[in-house]
Order: C-alpha cells, then sequence, then structure tokens
DNA sequence: CTGCATCCTCGAAGATACTG
DNA sequence: CAGTATCTTCGAGGATGCAG
C-alpha cells in the first residue's frame, strides 16, 4: 500500500471547507471499511458463518472447496484480528475449533443479507 | 481462475435432494456475483456513482487519488462488461466520457448503503 | 482529456510436506 | 483435526510513453 505514486498528488485540503460529511469523506470510510473485507474468500467465509451459524475448520473448508487451507487460515485469522470472527478452541483429541461471528460481526448482517438478495435478483434476471 | 485443485474435489450432488434453497446454493449464487464486485477499486468506484451520480474520467481519478490510469480504465470496463455501469463518449474536443450506474447497477444500491452505514458505525465504535 | 501499449516488479496465492 | 513452514509461480498492478 502507499504506492509512491509519482502521478498525482492528493492536494490534502485544509479540512475546514466541509461540515463534517462529504462524498469525499464517505469514500475514505468505505475504502477503511472495505479493506477489512478485502480478500477473496473473506466474504464467503462470513456467508457461512451469517446468521449465528458456527463452523469447525474443516466445515469450511468443505463448504468452499476452492480455497486452500493456507488461504482459509490466513483469512480467518484476519478476520479475526479485525475483530470480526471469533475463534474457539477445544482442546480436546482430536482438536476442534470452531469459527463464528462477534458481536461486531453480526454488525455486517445487513450487508450481507443485501448481498444475498442481490445475487438472487441477479440469478432471476434473463439478462444480466 | 478454476485452478487445478489438486486438494480437493466438489462432489457434485445429483440436485434432487433440495428444494432448492440451501445455505450452499446460496454460497454458489453468493460467489458468481461477488466475482463481479471483486477487485480493489470497483467498490470504491461504484460508491462515486452511487445516488445517480454522473462522473467523468478525471473526476473518478481526482476522487480515487491512489489508482492508477491503467486499473481505472481497466475496471471500470470490466463494470461496463458486467452491465453495471454505462459510459457514454461525448464526441467532442477535448474528449469527455461520463460514467454513471445502468439500472441494473442501481441494483446494487442496498448493498452500498450497508457498506455506508457499517462503516459509519465503524467509525463511531470505539475499539473496532 | 481519455485512454491504450509496453515493460517490469513484487507479493498474493498455490503445491507440498510436516507437526501438535 | 487444524493448522504451520517452505518453495515457487504467476499475474495483478505500477511506471512510463504514446495516441485519438
Amino acid at each position: 500500500m502507499e504506492p509512491t505514486r509519482t502521478h498525482k498528488k492528493v492536494s490534502d485540503p485544509p479540512a475546514g471547507e466541509e461540515p463534517g460529511w462529504t462524498p469525499v469523506t464517505a469514500a475514505l470510510a468505505v475504502g477503511e471499511a472495505l479493506r477489512v473485507l478485502e480478500g477473496r474468500w473473506k466474504l464467503l467465509i462470513l456467508f457461512q458463518l451469517f446468521g449465528g451459524n458456527v463452523r469447525r475448520f474443516s466445515e469450511l473448508e468443505r463448504a468452499i472447496p476452492e480455497v486452500t487451507q493456507k488461504m482459509l487460515a490466513q483469512q480467518l485469522r484476519q478476520l479475526e484480528a479485525d475483530g470480526i470472527v471469533r475463534r474457539v478452541v477445544h482442546p480436546e483429541i482430536p482438536p476442534k475449533v470452531e469459527y463464528s461471528l462477534t458481536v461486531w460481526g453480526q454488525s455486517l448482517c445487513p450487508v450481507l443479507d443485501a448481498l444475498l438478495k442481490w445475487s438472487a435478483r441477479r440469478e432471476e434476471t434473463p439478462e444480466a
């Protein structure tokens, strides 16, 4: 991130020109939020946990066949670090680890729901 | 896309076991929809067009300072190909190209709106 | 102004093997 | 079962220059 970008200057206005809610500030805030959801598997994972579901590592693996263990573990840990997902380890043999949404993660439900509805409409539309 | 995935088999059930709406089918549909939104700049672009805004290429450039011309053009063309964004060329000197959401693109508004609200909550939360 | 063409870098993601 | 470690590839994305 933060490339040299020799091609553009961000100009950085003196901050006092607007009351506090411009499309620009919105875009910035959204950009930050988007960073959390970035990653090819994050949303897919969240959809598995959507609705209070609790899933084991291997269940997620089965649910998302194209993901590798490495990527699944990595994205899960990022989601955990961002406070979206909770990871619970059961110290037993064989090991058992369960993933679920945190309370904060639940706040994503409207987003997931909107996405779900959109993809549904997308299917029923003749020529998307 | 479509890696060799030697590590997993998708199993492909005979399709008749469920009425037609399982978490699995939902996940698949969402996966398809997600492909359209995939790309580091797509959502940022859509937020600029959100609410019926019409934006010129250079305006989008200014609004998203970190994106390069190349990526902006590329992602715009992908969005156009997916029917989300409309591109209107005004044959004049100097050239002028305007981008806006298609009707189908407008159907993404609930998603964008939910994201916007989420990022707002995210800001006002002490420890995210 | 709005792009496309080219070259090149660099890190995301895959394969594979190993462990508590 | 649920990961980590290591090596490698591959293409997304950046820099730059040119064109309609």
